[in-house]
DNA sequence: AATACGTGGCC
DNA sequence: TGGCCAAGTAT
């Protein structure tokens, strides 16, 4: 390239990115096509969906997701448990909690219409930065500086920011401001993204087919996959718990856990307390004739790693126990979070 | 600022 | 196969 030139180049990213994106662009559900307008609640659920979630994850939750609950309205009327239940696999259940949130201050606060003003929209629940700035820019078009895992890479490795991450959010916001266009925002931000999950990937990066190669300091420096630096990751610590499996008519016993904290909300299996040693039997739902049985379920979550023990009874009179009785025939309707799920699984394996 | 908060896919 | 990673937010 032309030394004398300094790089990266604002405009010149822009314009080249916006020129790629118009050729390479994704198609996806929530996504308009060109010339199309965006619906604001598909780009807000889809956004969301998308925090921290694969879009091959996202892809068939959101289209069961907008037959049930199309928009603002019906999702606002929704009942929580059915909206908690149809969330149940994805993971960080805050999520659904506050789309009922939000879907509810549309209707109460802002007449049913989405605003379109970042700032306003950063004030509904569930809405940080990325997303409000997002939804700003993809479903209104106002420009906003988005910035998400794949602008922190794209972005670092264009201006080389060598500042490990988090702190280098700060430097890496700027710089992205500075390469933000007045016009189609939407699709810039969009662009920026397509490009990070395509091209700009963490490891092995294409390079050789990169619109901003050209650009891209880090490309000239040499080891655009040393970047963005991560701080270290911290162990999981490992715990310890117990599964009560307690059957009855062809039913078992479900409770629905406390609203905030862990899989708050959701329905799950009754558990004991979890803890750095396995407890056993200690505080099982009701008296019965608990039988451990031998195999246990591991389950990873994002700061822990938890084994849980399996203790099922039944066939007995007992108690009355609080919680619902839930057929088990039916019990993928239920919306359990994957670690009951896999739970249930192995208890009726028989091998549980 | 640091930590809590899920899950599934990929290599 | 185990670590890494994903369109983050709330507190």
């Amino acid at each position: 390239m032309d030394a004398t030139r300094s790089y990266p180049d604002a405009a010149a990213i822009s314009a080249l990115l916006l020129a790629w994106y118009d050729r390479h662009r994704r198609v996806l559900p929530w996504r308009a096509l060109p010339g199309e307008t965006a619906d604001p609640y598909r780009v807000w659920l889809s956004e969301v969906m998308l925090q921290q979630t694969t879009v091959a994850a996202v892809r068939p939750r959101f289209a069961a997701w907008v037959a049930r609950w199309p928009d603002f309205a019906s999702l606002a009327a929704a009942e929580e448990a059915e909206v908690m239940a149809a969330w149940a696999g994805l993971g960080y259940y805050a999520r659904a909690r506050n789309l009922v949130a939000a879907a509810k201050a549309v209707v109460a606060d802002h007449g049913g219409v989405f605003p379109q003003d970042e700032a306003v929209l950063r004030t509904l629940p569930g809405l940080g930065a990325y997303t409000a700035a997002a939804v700003a820019a993809i479903a209104f078009g106002r420009r906003a500086v988005v910035v998400d895992a794949n602008v922190e890479r794209v972005v670092a490795r264009l201006f080389a920011i060598r500042q490990p991450l988090p702190q280098a959010r700060v430097a890496i916001r700027a710089a992205a401001d500075t390469i933000t266009p007045d016009a189609r925002a939407g699709d810039f931000a969009q662009a920026m993204m397509d490009l990070g999950s395509a091209i700009c990937t963490p490891k092995k990066p294409s390079c050789l087919l990169c619109p901003l190669a050209a650009e891209c300091r880090a490309r000239h420096e040499g080891s655009p996959d040393a970047l963005p630096v991560k701080a270290a990751k911290k162990a999981k610590p490992q715990r310890h718990g117990t599964i009560f499996w307690l059957e009855r008519d062809g039913a078992v016993l479900l409770v629905t856990r406390p609203g905030k904290g862990l899989l708050g909300g959701m329905r799950a299996l009754p558990t004991g307390p979890w803890s750095d040693a396995p407890p056993g039997l200690a505080d099982a739902p009701v008296t019965a004739d608990w039988q451990m049985r031998n195999a246990t379920v591991a389950h990873g979550f994002t700061h822990f790693d938890i084994e849980l023990a399996l203790a099922v009874a039944g066939g007995q009179a007992h108690q009355a126990a609080e919680g619902e009785w839930w057929p088990i025939a039916e019990l993928d309707r239920a919306g359990l979070p994957t670690l009951f799920a896999k739970a249930a699984a192995a208890i009726m394996r028989k091998d549980g």
